[in-house]
RNA sequence: UGGGGCGUCGCCAAGUUGGUAAGGCACGGGACUUUGACUCCCGCAUGCGUAGGUUCGAGUCCUGCCGCCCCAGCCA
């Protein structure tokens, strides 16, 4: 009914109305290959694919690696892997920065020509010096007004490795006095004797963002180069680079792209700098990028999260300027209601209590068809077997319960989900007080699906039968971060004192169905009363692991 | 005290040329229920940072304040 709205559709939607570029849009996602993939990347992927898909348009993904000391291969692999899987599409679009190399040298050069660059030999410090302040002008370089010819000389030279890292840079001549700092007189290029994970020892000296950004999406078309509100202090810059490159070297130039910038994700309970997501890596605090608690998408992998869940929720969030911070609620809704709809319906009890029906046959073994999703007559059935001897959660059985307690009590009955209702007429504890066996007694006229008793039976609890019960270990996660900013410390502490020291809870004694051997790792399924879970490649053929996606929605409150 | 942005319900977020505040999440209430899940109903901003102004009429235009974010890498 509605139409999702942002002012970036707007824009795009105008530009198409115009006729600008010829009515075409396309967009790139540019990742710097220096670490994982986490969900607010994803935002900004799922962001710039679907305006291309949407508007008829292409979508490119083109490698930032313009710094060799900070890339490498290992983390173009995994962003491949992930995007790939979020299905954001680039066709045959794939792209290095690096691979026009040639031609940014060759725009640089002509730059130099054209007297608007010039090689400085101020050491980083003097730079710095030069710039000037945020409420003071700089000054400028005196190399500033070096010869063009002395200017082509030193940065062909520079080129050919004659000079030591940091000793040359090649700037841009703009303006030394410009209140946004971009615009006095950037450096283009620096010297980087360092091994390049793509060109290898080719290149000594490589292009810096600012001058490698623009220049790449005029090569490649973009009509819209969509980033994050930090870039819009270099919009000005990127726009000086742009008509640059149509006027001193038109025969490369594909369009006149235009930056437009959107408030990056940020998500409630959750860090998402890189930096800080190294961090928790590399001290431990989980176990890995792919750490199911991890907001990486990796760990979302991991965790069970479908892609289509991640797509909704960016959908959801919408695109603004404007700072946010999404509660991861609305998350984990999305979660929910994609898992809903496709996850099949099992039964694992947790932490389990035995049941001893004394009024059922000592060997006999019934098997019950039980639907794998209801409401989806597609997704069929199975056959669950039901004995003397069944599990049942711990917490769907307390001696003295409360009003309203919808489970398992001394003489109370409650139907075994799929199966027939049991009435409790016996406790069995051990010398320290606590449950170890119930006693229960079966009522055949009860028997799912054929209920001749006339009674209405208001709880009904999960249950595994004991004998064919199949071991396995459940890990359950809480939010990594207890509190909704971690960022939010006491003095003198980091982000990494916010860390849930409950976020892990390793359950190794559970036991699930059998039609489970089956699974597959990866597979999701629901857990009945519990939540979602997904199979972890850690299982063995004894040992099954699961870990939580995300629990059921639980609005029973004891005693209400 | 320079420049660039942003401020609409607890959290996101729509709001054409000014015409009388969408939607989602969360929350509360109810119905249904062999998952206390799902689903379905109902409720949830006389007000859009704030103070003025223009206008028949302003979240949308003007002015002044207030608050928050970004920028001084040879990182991206």
């Amino acid at each position: 009914m509605e139409e999702k709205s942002n002012f970036i559709l707007n824009i795009v939607e105008k530009d198409v109305a115009a006729g600008t570029n010829d009515g075409r849009v396309h967009t790139r996602f540019p990742p710097e290959p220096n670490g994982y993939m986490h969900i607010g990347h994803a935002k900004a992927i799922l962001l710039n694919y679907s305006i291309a898909r949407d508007f008829g348009g292409k979508f490119n993904l083109r490698f930032d690696d313009t710094n060799p000391v900070k890339e490498e291969q290992e983390f173009v692999d995994s962003i491949l892997e992930d995007i790939r899987w979020l299905g954001a599409d680039w066709e045959d679009r794939l792209y290095f920065s690096s691979d026009n190399f040639d031609v940014k040298y060759e725009f640089a050069l002509r730059l130099i020509e054209a007297g608007r660059a010039y090689v400085c030999d101020l050491s980083q410090e003097q730079t710095r010096e030069y710039r000037g302040t945020l409420t003071e002008p700089g000054r400028e370089s005196p190399y500033r007004s070096r010869s063009i010819k002395e200017n082509l000389d030193l940065f062909m030279r520079m080129k050919r490795g004659e000079f030591a890292e940091g000793s040359r840079v090649l700037r841009a001549k703009i303006d030394m006095a410009s209140g946004n700092l971009n615009m006095r007189d950037p450096v283009l290029y620096r010297i980087l004797h360092a091994p390049h994970h793509r060109t290898g020892e080719k290149w000594c000296i490589y292009p810096m963002y600012d001058f490698d950004h623009p220049f790449s999406d005029t090569l490649e078309g973009i009509t819209h180069s969509l980033c994050s509100i930090e870039y819009s202090n270099h919009r000005p810059l990127y726009d000086w680079i742009v008509e640059q490159a149509v006027e001193l070297i038109p025969e490369r130039v594909k369009c006149r792209s235009r930056q437009y910038e959107f408030a990056r994700l940020n998500l409630s309970h959750t860090i998402m700098s890189k930096r800080k997501l190294r961090r928790l890596v590399e001290e431990g605090h989980v176990q890995g990028w792919d750490d199911p608690r991890m907001p990486t998408i990796a760990g979302l992998r991991r965790r069970g999260v479908t892609p289509e869940a991640i797509a909704d929720f960016c959908d959801r969030i919408g695109v603004a300027r404007a700072d946010s911070v999404v509660d991861l609620a609305m998350f984990e809704h999305c979660v929910r209601e994609d898992l809903n709809s496709k996850a099949h319906r099992v039964m694992a009890v947790l932490e389990p209590v035995k049941v001893v029906i004394t009024n059922w046959p000592e060997k006999e073994v019934e098997w019950l068809e039980i639907e794998n999703l209801p409401g989806d007559e597609q997704a069929g059935s199975r056959q669950v077997p039901f004995g003397r001897e069944t599990y049942i959660e711990r917490e769907d059985f307390m001696e003295d319960p409360p009003a309203k307690y919808h489970r398992l009590a001394p003489g109370k009955e409650v139907r075994l989900k799929g199966a027939y209702a049991v009435t409790c007429t016996e406790v069995i504890k051990d010398e320290a007080g606590e449950v170890v066996e119930l006693r229960c007694t079966y009522d055949p006229a009860t028997r799912s699906g054929q209920d001749i008793s006339g009674r209405k039976i208001r709880g009904v609890i999960h249950w595994v039968s004991a004998q064919h019960a199949l071991p396995a270990t459940v890990r359950s996660y809480d939010h990594l971060f207890a509190v909704s900013d971690p960022e939010q410390v006491e003095e003198g502490k980091d982000f990494t004192s916010n860390i849930n020291p409950n976020s892990l809870m390793i359950n190794s004694g559970c036991y699930v169905e059998p039609s489970l051997a089956a699974a597959e790792p990866g597979s999701r399924y629901q857990f009945m009363r519990k939540g979602y879970y997904c199979m972890d490649w850690d299982s063995t053929l004894d040992n099954l692991v699961f870990n939580l996606t995300v629990s059921l929605r639980d609005s029973w409150t004891p005693g209400k």
